[in-house]
DNA sequence: ATTTTTTGTTTAATATATTTAACGTTTTAA
DNA sequence: TTAAAACGTTAAATATATTAAACAAAAAAT
């Protein structure tokens, strides 16, 4: 019945990936580093207060920690024969990537002249990008890939 | 620096919602009646586990509860000059609104004919919208309130 | 009108989360 | 090769979450 998660290996996977030990997660969390131990061993049952303390140092949303295994997908770019037409009426809706989450969305409109490079700021951006090309070509590096997107594909990933 | 989430009302809301007392949901969740009590008015910080079990008998996932919609701010139509641009050399990144949130968003290109009205779906629409016109003129309809939207204006809410 | 339930809240008892301080092991420095 | 620092784990101390049992107020029933 009441199937208890494993948080432990969760956050053990976020600290991992962030490469700090738990004594400096402990630090700037401000909690102690047995805590953490004892949370990423499945020793404890964490109060809600603790793990956000945590999770805030990170930082990542309570939500976002317990979607975590979702949205491990790392499909990025989506063609522009991909997309899925949604209405078909006189209005129409392109949809790129599923509605997994419900969350306040940010927005972002882009104008790159030609040529135009991000350079490193982009690797420094730490929350999520998705764009869709409404004119001209791209060139996007996500991690070690390389995607060139032209007029009407889009791309949806994470950063990290 | 560590605000603590108000999972009392979010907790409450959410009863209240399904109809039930504190007493009826404690016996599904086999918890005490006296805890349901004490979360919902903040005056304890609970255990994960012991959240888990209430949410589990609702049923509902910790990650939802936690992107439950809440009004955060009410803020909807963004003008024309009230975008925020960031970027200063040969790329321009505009802004509409804050990050608030880290979360996988969902992106959609919508395409108005001339007069096309959205009728009540948009009304069902259990997630979040934001846009910017690109081009045209656009009259938004959230909750009671009506905005007229033109060229270079963009929006930004959670629906509900 | 008076029980009888049902509501949400509170207090004292007790179970357990959290911290402090220690441990043994491995890595880094000298 | 030794010393010093950093790593994750554990034990005992203490702070706090959780329960069981009572409370008063309101609704339902007789």
């Amino acid at each position: 019945m009441h199937e208890d998660i494993d948080i432990g290996t969760r956050l053990k996977k976020l600290r991992h990936e962030r490469q700090i030990s738990q004594r400096q997660l402990a630090i700037k969390s401000k909690v102690s580093n047995a805590m953490i131990s004892l949370i990423e061993s499945n020793k404890t049952n964490p109060s809600l207060g603790m793990l956000k303390k945590i999770l805030d140092s990170v930082p990542i949303s309570i939500s976002d920690f317990f979607a975590m295994e979702i949205k491990l997908t790392n499909k990025v770019v989506y063609r522009k024969d991909e997309l899925t037409e949604i209405g078909s009426g006189p209005i129409s809706y392109l949809q790129i990537g599923q509605n997994l989450n419900n969350n306040q969305p940010q927005m972002l409109l882009e104008r790159y002249k030609p040529g135009a490079d991000t350079g490193k700021s982009m690797l420094t951006h730490e929350s999520e990008e998705s764009g869709l090309i409404l004119e001209g070509r791209l060139e996007l590096t996500v991690g070690d890939q390389i995607y060139y997107l032209s007029t009407g594909d889009a791309y949806l990933f994470n950063s990290s």
